[in-house]
This record gives C-alpha cells, sequence and structure tokens, in this order.
DNA sequence: TGCAACTATCGAAGCGTTTCGATTGCGTTT
DNA sequence: AAACGCAATCGAAACGCTTCGATAGTTGCA
C-alpha cells in the first residue's frame, strides 16, 4: 500500500510538501501540485486512517447513539440513521453505529479514546441516561430530539408543538371547531420518547387558545383497538369534524380503511390530516394533507452543528425546525348539521 | 488525556510494560501488572484509537455496508443491521455504517484508507456491484446473502431452499397434496435480491420432488392485491388446502384478515405457515407455524468469519444456516372435500 | 543597492501505540 | 563453579501522517 513516502519519491518533493498540496493548507506550485496529483494518481493513493488520527486533531468520525426497542418504529428510524449517514458523509465523515446495550459505556469508548470527534445523539427521551454521559465528557454532540433538561446541550429537532398549531389553524381556518387527535401507543407516550408528548400538548394548547373542542385516542400498534379509538374519539366528540393523525403508518392505514368502510368520505364528512409522519401519505385514498417529518431537515442541520462544535465550541441551544405543510385536498368545510 | 507514558510513570515502568500487561502478549509479574491496573484505573487511561490502528496491524472497525431502497422492508434491514452491530461488538468491533449511495466508492475509501479490517456486506443482489469492487480490494470481507457468482467469497445465509423444502414437508406429511405460496412483491423478484427467489425455486423443486401441486402469487405491497393474490391462488388451484407465506408483515397480516372475513378457519379450513419472517408472528389469530429469519444466526456467524479473515486468509465458501420449525398449532390435515 | 515581504519548499519533531531485540537476575543443571 | 534457561523488564525503532519553523529564491520599493 502506497504511503505518502512514496508519493514523495515519484514526484520528486518532501512529504511535507506532499501534505500540504493534499490539504491546500500552504501555497505549491501549480506545477508541483500536478507532480503530486500525479504520482497520487498513478500509485492510487489514500491516506492512512490511522495516522491521520494520531497526527491530525481528528478522526473524521461520529458516533451515532439510536437505540432500538420494542416501541421502536423501524421505518422512521431507519430514515433518521440513514438520513444522518448522508449527511455525514457529505461533509466526509464517516458514521460509527453504536447499540443499545453499550449505550452510555460505548459513549464513553468511543469518546474517550479518540475514536470519533462527535456524537449524534437519536431517538431521544425525555430522561435520557445518554445525557448525563455526555455531559461529563464533553464530548462535542447534538441531539435529534429534546430532552427535558437542555443545560449546555445541543439539540435540534422538528417543532412538533407548531406543527400542532399549524394543523390546528388550518383547520379552524377551514372552520372546524371539533377536531380529533390520534395519537401513537400508550406505551410510546409512557417510555418517554419526547416527540409525541410535545405534539399532543401543542395540540391541546393551540385547540385551547382557538376555542375548539378536542378529543385525543391512543390505539394500540394492532387491529381492533383503531377502531375502538375512533369510536371513543366520536363518542367523546359527537360533532368531529376533523382527524389530526399523530401516529404510524399501520394505524394510519387503519384509519381510512375504518372511515371507508363507516362511508365517511374524506373531506366531505370529515377533514384529515396527516401530522409529523415520516413515510410518504401519497398513497393513502384519498390523499391527504400532511405536515410530513422529514429527517434529513434535522438530520443536516445536527451534522453541521457537530461540524461546528468540532471546530470550537459554539453556544448551547435547541433548534427547532419548523414544520411544512402539504396540501392534498383532504380539508374541506365541516358538512352541515346532518 | 492520560496516555500510555502517564500510565507507565504513575506505576513506574516503562512504556513496553504497560503494553504487554495491558494486551497480556508477554508475562508481567503479578505485582507489576496490579500496579499498572491500578495507575490505569485511576487516570482513566484509554489507549488511543488512532495510534493504535497505526502501530498495530488491525483497526477493529468493520464497515458495514448496507444498501436501502424503495423495496427493502425496514424492519428485517433494521435487525440485520443491529445484529451485526451486537455480534461485532461482541467480539470487541466497532461498525462503520456506509450509505448506499457510495457503495462502491465507499468499500474502496475504507479499505484502502486502511480504516477498516473488514467488510460485512447486507441485502447482496444476485448480480452485485460490491462483488467485484471486494474482489479487488482483497480486503476481509463476508456476504449476507448469495450472489450468483461465489467464487473466492465467503458467504452466510439461512438456507432458503431448505427453509422451503422443509415447510413442503410438513405440510405433506399432514397429507396435503395442493399447496400455494403467497411471495414478495413482483419489484422484489425483479431487482434482484437474491432470497426470494431461491425460496421459490426451492418451494417448487421440493413440491415437484413430493409430486405435491402448486401455486404461487405475489402481491402488491398494499391492500387490495393480497385479496386478488388469494383469488389467483384459488384459481389457480381450487383444491388448495394449504399456505405458505413468504412476504411482508403487513401482507401476512391481510391474508390472515381476508381469510377470516371469507369464514375460512386456520387450521381446520386452510393450513398455513409463515416462512422465513424477521418478524414475530405469534401475534397473528391464530398464531402460525414459522419457519423463522433470524438475524442474529446469520449474523453472528459473519462476524466470526470475518474476524477469522482478519488473522488470515480462511477457503472462499458458502455456509447455509439451517431453518428451524416452530409449531403453534397452524397445520392440520387437509379437510375432507367439501 | 539593500532590505523587507512574499512564495515555495524542506527537515524534523511530534502524535501514542506495538513489538522486536536486548538485558538483568535467578534458579537449575552439569 | 561454570553454563544454561527462563521470567520479567526495558529501550528504541517503527507505523504514516501533520505541522512548525527554517531556508532559499523572487519581487517590489525606498
Amino acid at each position: 500500500m502506497a504511503s505518502i513516502h512514496d508519493v514523495a519519491r515519484v514526484a520528486g518533493v518532501s512529504i511535507s510538501t506532499v501534505s500540504y498540496a493534499l490539504s491546500g493548507k500552504r501555497s505549491i506550485a501549480d506545477s508541483t501540485r500536478l507532480r503530486i496529483t500525479n504520482a497520487v494518481e498513478q500509485l492510487g493513493y489514500r491516506p492512512n486512517a490511522g495516522a491521520r488520527m494520531l497526527a491530525g486533531t481528528r478522526t473524521n468520525i461520529f458516533a451515532l447513539t439510536a437505540p432500538f426497542h420494542a416501541e421502536t418504529y423501524a421505518p422512521a428510524h431507519m430514515a433518521f440513521v440513514l438520513a444522518v449517514a448522508q449527511a455525514a458523509r457529505a461533509h466526509d465523515y464517516d458514521v460509527l453505529l453504536l447499540t443499545q446495550d453499550e449505550a452510555t459505556s460505548g459513549l464513553r469508548r468511543v469518546a474517550s479514546s479518540r475514536l470519533v470527534d462527535g456524537i449524534i445523539v437519536l431517538d431521544v427521551a425525555a430522561e435520557d441516561d445518554r445525557v448525563g454521559v455526555i455531559r461529563e465528557l464533553g464530548t462535542p454532540a447534538v441531539f435529534i430530539g429534546i430532552p427535558r433538561d437542555t443545560e449546555g446541550l445541543v439539540c435540534v429537532d422538528l417543532d412538533f408543538e407548531a406543527a400542532a398549531a399549524l394543523a390546528i389553524s388550518r383547520l379552524t381556518d377551514a372552520g372546524h371547531r371539533s377536531i380529533g387527535l390520534i395519537g401513537h401507543s400508550p406505551g410510546v407516550y409512557a417510555r418517554g420518547s419526547n416527540f409525541p408528548p410535545r405534539f399532543r400538548d401543542g395540540f391541546f394548547s393551540a385547540a385551547a387558545a382557538e376555542g375548539v373542542a378536542t378529543a385525543f385516542a391512543m390505539p394500540e400498534r394492532d387491529g381492533p383497538s383503531v377502531r375502538a379509538a375512533l369510536d371513543e374519539l366520536y363518542r367523546t366528540l359527537p360533532g368531529m369534524t376533523a382527524l389530526v393523525l399523530h401516529c404510524e403508518e399501520t394505524v394510519q392505514a387503519a384509519v381510512m380503511d375504518i372511515l371507508r368502510e363507516r362511508g365517511l368520505r374524506v373531506p366531505q364528512d370529515l377533514s384529515v390530516i396527516s401530522a409529523c409522519a415520516s413515510f410518504e401519505t401519497d398513497h393513502f385514498e384519498p390523499a391527504l394533507d400532511t405536515i410530513p417529518l422529514v429527517a434529513a431537515d434535522s438530520c443536516t442541520r445536527a451534522v453541521e452543528l457537530a461540524i461546528e462544535q468540532v471546530a470550537g465550541p459554539i453556544a448551547p441551544r435547541v433548534e427547532l425546525v419548523p414544520p411544512r405543510y402539504l396540501e392534498r385536498g383532504s380539508i374541506a368545510p365541516p358538512a352541515p348539521l346532518r
């Protein structure tokens, strides 16, 4: 395997010249640079990663800690993992995957062995063990998600409160005054993943501000309870004219099936918005207005912030990504009283 | 950050003694070893990863190339990624995640910069670009899945042919002579992921060997075509008494719903086996006999083989993991003619 | 003409390990 | 008593890069 010495020899220069030519950190004559790049090409030279880490100040690797448990929704999880990896590669960073059973010890290990320059934290719980470790390590880190105590941390996430408020405002603009919300399964709220409660709370407070009547149900992941959840909403809120879905793909599909089965047309009989889903919603029949949860948005920003931190300390912050709204025609004014 | 020099100073020995004490590669007096481990503890010393890579012969990192595309079924994909990461950690290896848009160039990059000791290849297509690159690089690599040309490669996978044969033999043992198969969507077969055809072919040849009548249908991922697929099976094979499912969770769920809706009882009216699914099938009503696709089985073995290759070349091979069978009571003798 | 200010290049000192030969001191064997 | 073998330890040479501080050679300007 060719080393920088070989390149220097072939190009007829010293190794420091090669290093500077490749890094661009000092000016090098065009003719020399050309000889060097030719030599690199010819030898198939690639700088040795270990040597670089040792001599340089950075490793060009980020750790990604992405716990996976029973309640995790695989497609969304996957989307975030991939988005982080892609964003990192765009800045010449690689991603090292930490496993959940090594969550805190793995962080310590990779940080104190200087294997990584920083840490990206996914699927953040309100009370998250990783927060304490990261504070203590002082390693550059970005949380995608927001723990309860954000003191000293850099966090990025979709603005779920604003997303909920956006859903409410679109519906009230259309004239709705009775709006239901179908959320995730109770386990998701119980376990402490932080965005479902944030959406729910944003929903309730925006509704309260508008003086809108609300109802909320949390179906289990599997079949029959979706039906029960819908029944519960109609029981609590008999005049419900609009529905916000903040739940998994299978549940949303089930809801649409049940509505169809009951002869309820969207949007004539019921307006529906799909909120903060990380999957495509345009295959539903009819297609639904959507406030998408775009993994790439948060992850790209997270990687940028991580890179800034590698360069030097930055101010702690919580950055909320504003929600977008995609119209697909699933909202109409409420039907006149039947 | 404490270095090996600090440890040596505190313990009152030379750095080589520290290194040998920690690696165990030469004998060290118990008293000395104790002083060293105390110093390590006290200073919170962790060997620097970069220095280790440079001086030693290995990096203790594997690259994981796991392409993700439209046809990918996220939960299964995730299960394999996690299983690889866990198996690697059990051998003190970390996992570097390569993205699909850098599939071949990423392999070249991490291998020739000596960032990784080896490569684990997931979701192998029959004709897979990564095969050529890996042959050319000569880096230790293990394929989880089997490309068409396995010349010189080390591959591990569930024995899908044997799994199909096992399903057939369980059903023929119970007296079935007309067996249907519901497979993945046509796109999966077209794109070249290699296990669906292997299962299908194993199914047909085992059935032929037993003189059993068969039918095969490939529903699209979404709703209505599952119904169509079942209709197709009953049309092609009016006397069908048993069904093998080799498809995604949502499709299996849909099949069970449709059977229930049509008043077909499992197993009295139809025997059903779920084959090579990486999800839990015991929540179906009724629970289904299952030939599970256990990610950990293949991934553990793959990591072992990768580690053997890091130590020195091993013979190329295709290792097939034998299928298991979980009885749950979804098989009965065929119903007498109705 | 002389000197300052550049530009382009080089040499050498690290970075923190691993590992290969010593070297030392003891107990055993002849 | 000389010779040997072994266990425990040390010193120093890599490993391949980055980067700091020279050094020559050029140019510009007083």
